[in-house]
Parts: structure tokens; sequence; C-alpha cells
DNA sequence: CTCATTTGACCAGC
DNA sequence: GCTGGTCAAATGAG
């Protein structure tokens, strides 16, 4: 099984790689800066886009094809896993099992993570559900966790912390852990399956408004693998008026350039830390470090 | 009725 | 033992 592993992930990595290069040609596109000079044309950008997604997608499609495989690099992103894929299984002797498998989770100390400072919440387009808040010793105000509202008709395992580190000037910080796997409704003319090799979708969502820190909100790039049962949670459309660079990468290429309140998006991959001011670099390659170093840059 | 939020309890890690 | 992250029953809103 290690062998299958091995393709797939090599597979995932040639893909990331090309989409990389893609992602470069797109930058000199919209740099306006083409060294041949010959495809400027909007609809050459558009066609890098569709690549750039496509290499995403077939990425991830190799990957979630050998979920078992490679748990050293990719343990903390269990797409399809959901903790409580038994519940529904448990309703008799509740009580009393209740009380067993309460906390037995695992934390997830060692994942991605991703930090935001916003002068307000954040709204990055994916639906949130908050499920606590805690009295956080050294911070004078609590801190509030969300989960991926797909997180149990999808597995999306997505989480985040939103911490109000200041009051004057208000000053908000989110933490974003792990990636998104569910699928964003908001926007069904670019999610196709991702399982179809010839089909793609991502968001990268990165975004800095939000109205209410019980919004929805999240800067990862989404991708999805499931079919569209969820109804009324397809409403994470970010109203333009109050939120704008849509972090979704739609084959219009509609990349919002007005200036907004700047808000540092800040991503650690273990080792790696790295802080970019939003207002500068919309897109950050925070996941696919590694493979995507430069991976866009849209102003 | 369904879904989101609140909130106290439980548990893992330090 | 303390702190912070998560669970899940209770409650509220639409």
């Amino acid at each position: 099984m290690a062998k299958l592993g091995c393709s797939s992930r090599r597979k995932a990595i040639e893909e990331l790689l090309r989409g990389r290069d893609c992602a470069k040609q797109l930058r000199s596109v919209i740099n306006g800066s083409c060294e041949d000079g010959s495809s400027t044309t909007p609809s050459f950008a558009e066609q890098l886009v569709k690549e750039v997604l496509m290499s995403f997608t077939n990425s991830l499609s190799f990957l979630k094809n050998n979920p078992t495989s490679e748990s050293h690099d990719v343990s903390n992103v269990q797409v399809c896993e959901s903790p409580k894929s038994e519940d529904s299984q448990e309703s008799n002797c509740k009580s009393s099992i209740i009380k067993e498998r309460r906390g037995c989770y695992k934390r997830r100390r060692t994942e991605q993570t991703w930090e935001k400072e916003s002068e307000a919440p954040i709204d990055d387009g994916h639906q949130w559900r908050k499920y606590g808040q805690k009295e956080i010793l050294s911070a004078k105000f609590p801190r509030n966790y969300y989960r991926c509202t797909h997180k149990f008709d999808q597995g999306c395992q997505a989480t985040k912390q939103v911490q109000r580190v200041q009051e004057e000037p208000i000053l908000y910080k989110t933490t974003y852990y792990g990636l998104h796997t569910c699928k964003n409704l908001a926007n069904p003319e670019i999610i196709l399956d991702p399982m179809s090799p010839s089909s793609s979708s991502k968001f990268l969502s990165f975004d800095n408004s939000f109205p209410t820190p019980s919004k929805q909100e999240c800067p990862f790039l989404s991708s999805s693998n499931l079919p569209s049962s969820v109804k009324g949670e397809c409403k994470e459309e970010v109203p333009p008026s109050t939120s704008s660079n849509h972090y979704l990468i739609s084959s219009d290429l509609t990349f919002d350039s007005s200036p907004r309140h700047h808000v540092t998006l800040s991503s650690t991959l273990d080792s790696e830390y790295k802080s970019v001011d939003i207002s500068d670099v919309l897109y950050d390659s925070a996941q696919l470090d590694d493979a995507f170093e430069p991976f866009l840059e849209f102003r």
C-alpha cells in the first residue's frame, strides 16, 4: 500500500508543480509584465487560472484517494474522517456513553495554522459554527471557537479561533486550523467535482471583513468532493457590500482591488512562519508553501 | 421544525 | 493542578 501512496503523492506533486508554473505565468500577466508579450489577453489569464485550479483539484484527488498513506504528512487533514461518524448509532445507552465519550477528541496541536489580525472580524466566505467560548487567562477577552458548518455533513475539519486582542482600536485575531475540505456552495459555477479529472474547483479565501464574529469566514482554499446536499447552508455568499476580495478564483478573474483596512495574514507550517499584508498580497500560498511558494499575488 | 448559539462539563497536554 | 480545546444539552431565532 505504501507503493500506491507514493505514486499518488508523486502525481499530486507533479500537479502542484504544474499549477505553480501556471501561477507564475499568471502573475506575470497580472503584473502586466508578460515577458513574451504575446499572451496578455484576459482569456489567457483565464486559462491560466483554470490550469491552476485544475492543478489543485487533481492534486487533492490524488491525495484523497490515498488517505491512509503519508499519514505523517497529512495526518492533520482527515478529510473524510468525522470523529462523530458513529454518533448516529448511539441513540441508546446514551448518557453513560456520553460521559465516556465526552472529550474523547484529538487535539490538533501541530497542525498548520494561519493567523489574521484585523480591525473587524473577518468574513472569508465560509460558513462557521461556533462551538465554544472560553475565557483565556492571558487575554482580556474570551476566545471564540468555530468549526466549519460542514464538519459533519462533509467531514470538513477546518476550525478557527477568534479572539479580540485589543480594545482601542479594536483588533481581532483569527487563527485558522486545518483546511477546508467542504464544498462551498456559494459559487456553484466554479465548484466542480475534484474527483473528476476534467473539472476544477478551488477557493482561495482571503478576506478581511466580517460582520460579526459568529459569521462565516475562512481563508483557505476549499475543495470538495461531495454532492450539494446541504440545503440551508449555502448562504455563505459574501455580500459584495460588506466584503470584497473575493478569495474565490472564478473564471471571470474577478479580483477586487479596492482598498481595505489592513489585515495581517500569517501562516505557520510547523517550522515556517510567514506574515504578509493582505492588502498587498491577496493570495498566500500558505497551504502549499513548498510546492507553491510564489503562488499568486493579486492586487 | 430546523439550525445556530450559549454554556457548563469533560478531557488532553503541559 | 491548571489551562485551553471540544463536546453536547439547553435554549433561542427564524
